[in-house]
DNA sequence: CCATATTTCCCTGTTAAGTGGGGAATATGT
DNA sequence: ACATATTCCCCACTTAACAGGGAAATATGG
């Protein structure tokens, strides 16, 4: 139990069908890369996190209080 | 409106009344990556992000179809 | 309008993220 | 039990993220 990311991608490739080196090919990055998000590594860069998501279907969203009350009194911001 | 990321790290920021440089020490990182992450700039560390969300109360979250469907079933789970 | 604060965007050196190769360990399935 | 697939984890090399200095451009507010 590393961390909550690094549970969230195994199941999903487990899921998936596929193994470490399939999901680094699609993703487009290291096969290094798998193993390492997959043991908890936090210092990955985001925009290979970001790609390796995609695959996977897995949405990454930015959530706080200030943002929610923001965006229900201004539905269009956007921002 | 370079993209989501970039524009709520700037609108949190403001709303704390910090500036940049104040907020890269708060979040133990350079002063050019806030001005990097308010401009758009996606190959960054995740940890180092991460450490600029809490400062600003902002929480990751993943979603997926899967997941949710998978924690409906199992609620314990937390994977 | 002026002084000051803040942001933008250079630059340089350091450091570690990322890569692919490879081989041992482990899992899978027949 | 065996063959094969997959994962684990080491290595060395390349590259760019990062920090911090600095200076010009822009914003702020008294």
């Amino acid at each position: 139990m590393k961390n909550q990311l690094a549970n969230i991608i195994l199941f999903h490739r487990k899921r998936s069908g596929l193994t470490q080196l399939e999901l680094a090919e699609l993703a487009g990055v290291g096969k290094n890369m798998i193993y390492e998000l997959e043991n908890g590594k936090q210092s990955v860069r985001l925009d290979n996190l970001i790609n390796v998501l995609r695959v996977l279907n897995i949405n990454i969203t930015f959530q706080s209080p200030l943002r929610e009350s923001f965006l229900k009194e201004y539905p269009d911001a956007d921002c």
